[in-house]
DNA sequence: AGCACGCCGACT
DNA sequence: GTCGGCGTGCTC
């Protein structure tokens, strides 16, 4: 069989190694003559059968070769384009091929036709020709910032009209699966069943259909969480990415793949166009040249500071001037809602007589509220410096401000988020589900501004504008956030609601320290103490390449690299990585790490 | 010499 | 991920 024009196929087996990163040739038998790139295939290796992804084809000679034992489901799950972002990540974010493979294939084989095609689209005039014009035309254009706050599902369907009338594909991107749900059900009042709601809660087969749909029909709109950034979705026209900083918008575990990164590089390879919604673009985002459109008007609701340096002692978790501000409006019916950035009862308590925190003398943790520890469930009995047995709160948590607003608002008046009472406190997480208001109020903004992380700033007004978001539009309505630091640049802010010129400063001072988007920022972490691995890290430092570490902590060590481009580091890590996975450690690699 | 076990690298 | 080859060391 030394004929020089069997079909070969280069297949990466479907296994978490990067061993298998370069795949391996089979001949194709003449009845599976349809495969393609992108084709999922099962193929012999060693002793056994496993499934592989078809990443090229040529024509050669299939001598040595053993044959691709069959093909799995009716579609390619990739096309070149498409694996082209795949190679990339997996060379990014230090993961194996066919990790990345995988993430652009649905939970089940794709068969079948999905569902048929729905009622008509509307027509639709998009208020911003550009974006909406080239991804009418299935054209790439600079990647746009649109500066808004609250649900963004106008700004989605302002935009999605042009491309959807000219019967292409638009994806929206969502942290959550409740926001993408509510975005879902929005979207489909106005464009029908064109609309089609992908989550990771989706049941399987109902993930592979909505998969399969997306793939096979256009014109349609997907809305979704984050894992659809690498499903192949018919090459969408436009992306909309919205809230692109949010924490969900990047997977905790590795990979730690990031919306945004995909998102953006699909769109260069793919020559097609996305836009991101939120108040403040990520530095980054900027930084690679978006461009950003702004709103005639305020992008979030007024903003008033109540400053807690004026507070008399006694430690309340309110002021008198906000604690009056919900009276008044309870008094008018209206609705509230209360931001605390923790939950629990309170951050620390400590001893009235001696002042030290209180701990558990078994195992050193912080308490809650309650005389046994959260942690290991010991009595943690008097205070372990002198004897004394009265404890006081120290900062607010939720359970904290809940009781204080019950005290001086009335029990039956306030709750907790599901209590759907006239006054609802609630943490970040609840930030979803919080009714339009008559007033919000953040209760701690310092927590949030000084929060251990490099990026901790704007976090901080990305979370605090959300909470203004909640506010309903109309006169009277507002926010109060109290703080005992109102001159802070990230809370003027808040009070101006034009935040670019801010953005701008950030990043000069990222740049002058060396941080993204400036630099590149990666964390290795191995679990438990891997300090005796410290070698092969240093291997790593090059030109221009820091390698910061090893540090040990909270049982395990961790390094960061740190660069002007980690390119070469990413290459070397991944030897590295194999190595060490291959000795049973768990190694877990951290692409843009927040804290450093 | 024969066999059990564990590590390491190949797998088309 | 799984298999098998090979080196080590123990037993008959």
């Amino acid at each position: 069989m030394a004929d020089k024009t069997a079909l070969v196929a280069q297949v990466v087996p479907d296994l978490p190694t990067f061993a298998v990163d370069d795949g391996f040739s089979y001949v194709v038998p003449a009845d599976l003559e349809g495969v393609t790139v992108g084709s999922i295939v099962r193929v012999p290796l060693g002793s056994r059968r496993v499934r592989g992804y078809v990443v090229s084809l040529r024509r050669g000679s299939g001598e040595g070769l053993k044959p691709l034992v069959s093909v799995s489901g009716d579609l390619p799950v990739f096309d070149e384009a498409l694996l082209q972002t795949l190679r990339w990540a997996a060379l990014h974010y230090v993961a194996p091929l066919s990790v990345l493979l995988g993430r652009a294939a649905p939970p089940n084989l794709p068969r079948g036709k999905g569902r048929a095609p729905g009622d008509a689209v509307p027509d639709h005039v998009s208020p911003l020709p550009d974006l909406s014009l080239a991804a009418a035309e299935h054209k790439h254009s600079r990647p746009v910032c649109l500066l808004t706050a609250g649900s963004h599902a106008q700004a989605v369907a302002d935009i999605a009209g042009g491309p959807l009338a000219a019967e292409r594909n638009v994806a929206v991107v969502i942290s959550t699966v409740d926001e993408a749900e509510a975005m879902a059900e929005t979207l489909a009042a106005r464009f029908g069943s064109r609309v089609l709601y992908v989550s990771s809660s989706l049941a399987a087969k109902d993930a592979t259909r909505a998969w399969v749909s997306a793939e096979r029909h256009r014109g349609y709109l997907i809305v979704g969480t984050p894992e659809l950034a690498l499903w192949p979705l018919g090459t969408p026209s436009l992306w909309i990415v919205v809230e692109e900083g949010r924490r969900a918008m990047k997977a905790k575990q590795t990979p730690t793949l990031q919306v945004r990164d995909l998102v953006r590089r699909r769109t260069l390879v793919e020559r097609t166009s996305v836009a991101f919604l939120g108040a403040l673009p990520t530095l980054d985002t900027l930084a690679r040249g978006a461009t950003t459109v702004e709103p005639p008007g305020r992008v979030w609701p007024l903003v008033e500071m109540v400053d807690r340096r004026e507070d008399p002692p006694g430690g309340r978790v309110l002021a008198d001037r906000t604690t009056m501000a919900i009276r008044q409006v309870v008094k008018r019916g209206g609705q509230v809602f209360v931001f605390v950035s923790r939950r629990g009862y309170a951050p620390a308590f400590r001893c009235v007589r001696c002042r030290e925190l209180r701990r558990c003398p078994e195992c050193g943790a912080g308490p809650d509220r309650g005389d046994r520890c959260r942690r290991c469930g010991r009595e943690l009995g008097p205070c372990v410096e002198c004897g004394g047995r009265r404890f006081e709160p120290l900062g607010a948590a939720l359970g904290r401000v809940i009781e204080e607003l019950r005290r001086r608002i009335g029990v039956e008046t306030v709750g907790g988020v599901e209590s759907a009472r006239q006054v609802v406190v609630g943490t970040e997480r609840d930030l979803p589900y919080i009714p339009e208001t008559a007033l919000s109020v953040a209760v701690d903004a310092d927590s949030l501004l000084l929060a251990p992380h490099y990026r901790a700033e704007e976090d901080a007004v990305r979370t605090l504008v959300r909470v203004c978001a909640t506010v309903a539009k109309g006169r009277g309505r507002r926010c109060l956030i109290q703080t005992g630091q109102p001159d802070h640049r990230a809370l003027g802010v808040l009070r101006n609601g034009h935040p670019l010129a801010y953005l701008a400063e950030l990043t000069q001072e990222r740049e002058r320290d060396g941080l993204p988007p400036a630099t590149e920022l990666l964390a290795v972490e191995v679990s438990g103490d891997a300090s005796a691995q410290a070698p092969d890290m240093d291997g790593l430092a090059a030109e221009g390449i820091v390698v910061h570490g090893p540090e040990l902590g909270a049982g395990r060590t961790r390094w960061f690299l740190q660069g002007n481009s980690l390119q070469s580091a990413r290459i070397l890590l991944r030897a590295v990585v194999q190595r060490w996975r291959d000795q049973g450690l768990k190694v877990r690699i951290d692409a843009d790490p927040i804290d450093l």
